[in-house]
DNA sequence: TTCAGCTTCGGGTACGTACCCGAAAATTCG
DNA sequence: CGAATTTTCGGGTACGTACCCGAAGCTGAA
């Protein structure tokens, strides 16, 4: 109905402020050049005034462009999760690109340590105002973002992550809660108390920070509850489908009472398929990620629950979060943990990643 | 690494087709005062080069604002879930109105289809270039909808729907498959499959498209796997919590062996404070909307699940719809159903509306 | 032929901000 | 005290598009 406050802009502010629309200009930009005088006058009527800056008329007249690089794992057969953040990274530029910034993307192997400096050092070779990225192996990270402090290159990782770094941002799962999580649906999807539980964690990695704390969380979800399940955990160091279903087959052997797998990432498909192998098919299973594989078995009712991290929302945000401190100064918050969503029969159709 | 092609403007094309800026605007814009030959020849170069117009300058230059209006209820003590929808599209409106959108909000009452109405009225009188809204009262908007046809107004449905009209897109929830998934969460949460179930509607309207979809999906979800549960269904006109008390404990004392009840909307909270004065705590529960008062009882078990369908997205994409269309002539979905998130005490605190 | 009326088109300014360049004022130095 | 710096500031142009205004050019009737 009524029209708010008009909306204003540098010119008005220099006018109040009696200077040029120059000045107000350097003051916005923190630029050198200005009186402490000036400035502390321009900045009260710009505080005043609750300034907008016009980010058309910003964007349209500055002529540099923004450099972004993002460094991730290529998405493999294996398991094709990555394919997800790079939807939202592409998503995310098609949306900015106009805006003037440049996003290149490096891929490494997550197999191959080596390629993940081969790259980091391709990155640094290059100017860049800015780098998304996974912190897949934390000595060679480390290195890495010893080079970004130096450079004052801002940097945001994205669904994993290294503590008490200088990290613009981490976006990605709380993964404690996660684990919670996992242990409160097999809990929901069995009655009484004691039962056997088996933890299932298919990974090459080892010195890894993920898998402990999902595991933590799944665990003390029943420590909490004081109740008396058997929780017995295996490791699957080969990823391929033959070394899982031998080290699962020796598993069973040795627990054929097991009522329930929690599988800490997105392999739960290869569980899956030993499962129905076995027709074990009143044994729950509950795994990560809205994959291909795993919404198969999901269909099936093989596996029960996925657990679920917005993957593809993580890329966006990765790249909206350097893109707002870049050009807006914008503050982000340090930590965005994202939803902790539950995938099942009855929702993967509308699902959004 | 390349810098792909360059990025060509007007300026290019009046170069190219030896005619000034103004007339290649001229034809862009499908504006009078062009021969067909000149029209033709620019039309050619726009093809040609695949001219696509800079966002920033067309906004930046263009003085017409658009005027956005949206209809939905006012949010009440009784549930404030549109409290939600109104946050995403306050969220849109920050984000656009510097691109010149405007827009004005009308409430209406719930309990009183004469306040839609009026308020339908206000926005047919003003000029208006789009319109959200929630079609809560079927006649009554089907009434109002006739005439942005009229006029040509694209308009938005969000929440729930009118099947079969001229909307430019409907954002919200499928509903069947709603229903279809609190069935699947309560028989995974009870074991062997003869159960009594109890569907629970409070609320007062009763010529609603909405309860009708839930309720058959969460019944077609038992007939697919032949259970032979009983369900009942009650309904509750009164939404006070006097009301639904005495209403449950007559459907309580009718059938003492419930095992779980199905609220089929946001009302689960007095639902939740029944049963825990009855101290029914194994009992299971299912509602709908991650409201303060039902995470309370999400947090302290009585209520098991929550059912949303991210209502403050709802508003935010029913906002940007329009601008998308109305701006960009972008083309927009019929259908946007949003995902059918699954809130519980595991994940409520890290669940985004 | 002249002039009114119409069609077709180009010049030019504006949108709000970024930033170059040079001028004026303040400061330092010999 | 004058000159050389340095600091502080304003004018003006550019970004790419929208759109006003008026100038040609053309048509047809008197």
């Amino acid at each position: 109905m009524n029209q708010d406050k008009e909306i204003i802009g540098v010119k008005e502010i220099a006018r109040r402020a009696n200077v040029s629309i120059a000045t107000v200009d350097r003051v916005i930009h923190n630029r050198t050049g200005v009186s402490v005088k000036t400035r502390n006058k321009i900045n009260a009527i710009i505080q005043e005034l609750d300034y907008q800056p016009n980010i058309l008329a910003s964007r349209l007249a500055s002529k540099k462009t923004i450099h972004l690089a993002i460094l991730i794992p290529s998405a493999s057969d294996e398991t094709q999760f990555w394919q997800a953040p790079l939807r939202g990274i592409r998503r995310a530029e098609s949306e900015i690109k106009q805006y003037g910034v440049h996003i290149d993307t490096y891929f490494f192997d997550l197999n191959d340590k080596e390629s993940f400096r081969k790259q980091a050092r391709a990155i640094l070779d290059k100017k860049v105002n800015g780098v998304l990225l996974s912190p897949s192996f934390v000595e060679e990270c480390t290195e890495f973002i010893k080079s970004c402090n130096q450079k004052s290159i801002p940097y945001v990782f994205i669904d994993s992550t290294i503590p008490h770094q200088n990290n613009l941002s981490y976006i990605g799962p709380h993964l404690f809660q996660s684990g919670y999580l996992g242990a409160q649906l097999l809990t929901y999807g069995l009655k009484g108390n004691s039962h056997k539980l088996l933890i299932v964690n298919i990974s090459k990695e080892v010195d890894n920070f993920n898998y402990p704390q999902i595991e933590e969380g799944f665990r003390s979800f029943f420590q909490e509850r004081g109740d008396s399940n058997a929780i017995v955990r295996i490791d699957i160091r080969q990823t391929g489908y033959a070394s899982v279903r031998e080290e699962l087959s020796k598993a069973l052997q040795q627990h054929p009472d097991v009522d329930a797998l929690f599988v800490t990432n997105s392999r739960v498909s290869s569980v899956a398929r030993f499962l129905e192998s076995q027709s074990l098919h009143d044994t729950l299973l509950i795994g990560y990620d809205y994959l291909p594989d795993n919404i198969e078995y999901l269909k099936k009712g093989t596996i029960d629950f996925l657990i679920c991290h917005k993957p593809e929302e993580q890329g966006y945000r990765g790249v909206m979060a350097l893109y707002q401190t870049l050009v807006f100064s914008a503050s982000v918050e340090k930590e965005y943990f994202m939803p902790i969503d539950i995938v099942t029969r009855g929702n993967y159709e509308y699902y959004r990643n």
